[in-house]
DNA sequence: AGGGGTACCTGCGGGC
DNA sequence: TGCCCGCAGGTACCCC
């Protein structure tokens, strides 16, 4: 679920409410799910938040602690001050069900507010490593797409030459970090480019369109808080929901009307996974 | 190198 | 009602 914007999201919003605090106790529901010696994040303050592709990093002075969402995975902040805040403004319901049936992971912090990791497929894992550890652990990710690194040059120059499907490529951590199925059909409708092309026959000025595309809809996705599709197994750490489905060109519009030309939107699936796309568009 | 398949999990909705 | 199937935002691993 949890893409580049949603990921983004939940970092911006720890960010502003976990940064400084003392983690005071973590309870771990679901074992596999982390990876290492809980014991050793208790008393750690919180230093930083960052992301690199869709993975969360926090440090906590000293160690890394290295999060992926993966599917279903949501971080949920819920602060002490939960009485306070829910006289005349009712809590999401979410809120006052935790822990629920999914909560894989629970960490107290100092000013008693608490964090819940809740992940109903048990895909997504924290894991606990130095330093070094989670340097290695991120160093096959390529640039990412908001960074600097990421100039069209290297686009042109990666993915122009690549013999693989657009679509495939451009879900490629190692190519560009952070875009997942629900953007790649997305930029491509946006870039007017047809998700089965082959990356090497690509125009210098269609890489340009995606390039842009790919700038474009992941920023808009960020200022929109991500993408809650219709299950919401992405929501925000204040268990809200992203805006950014609203926005959706083609996602989950199948047999709709295209936006752009009024003809039908067609669902496909490329190695397995369903691409969502406007043929009258996408050439 | 890259495609295809499977696996990891749970729950929901559709068809019969 | 109930069963079976397909489907879901990700990625690792296997074989070819």
């Amino acid at each position: 679920m949890p893409e580049l914007p949603e990921v983004e999201t939940v970092r911006r919003e720890l960010e502003k409410r976990i940064v400084g605090k003392k983690i005071a106790k973590i309870e771990v529901l679901e074992k596999k799910q982390f990876l290492g010696d809980p014991k050793k994040v208790v008393g750690r303050e919180i230093k930083s938040i960052w992301r690199r592709a869709k993975v969360l990093v926090i440090d906590i002075n000293g160690l890394i602690l290295l999060v992926h969402l993966k599917m279903t995975g949501q971080i949920i902040y819920l602060s002490n001050k939960k009485r306070l805040v829910s006289v005349g403004h009712p809590l999401p319901f979410i809120l006052n069900q935790l822990p629920n049936k999914t909560t894989r992971l629970v960490i107290n912090l100092d000013d008693s507010s608490r964090l819940f990791f809740n992940d109903l497929r048990k895909f997504g894992w924290f894991k606990l490593l130095t330093k070094k550890q989670a340097e290695v652990e991120l160093a096959d990710f390529g640039p990412e797409p908001l960074g600097k690194d990421f100039t069209l040059r290297y686009f042109i120059n990666s993915l122009g030459r690549t013999r693989r499907v657009v679509k495939m490529a451009l879900l490629d951590q190692r190519l560009v970090a952070g875009i997942g199925n629900i953007y790649a059909s997305e930029v491509l409708f946006a870039a007017r480019v047809s998700p089965r092309r082959q990356a090497n026959s690509l125009s210098d000025q269609e890489i340009s369109r995606l390039y842009r595309a790919i700038k474009e809809i992941l920023s808009e996705a960020i200022d929109y808080g991500g993408t809650s599709a219709a299950d919401q197994a992405y929501v925000r750490p204040d268990a809200s929901p992203g805006r950014y489905q609203n926005k959706l060109g083609v996602y989950q519009r199948e047999g709709k009307p295209c936006y752009s030309c009024g003809g039908i939107v067609k669902k496909i699936k490329q190695n397995n996974r369903s691409t969502f796309w406007c043929p009258g568009c996408q050439k």
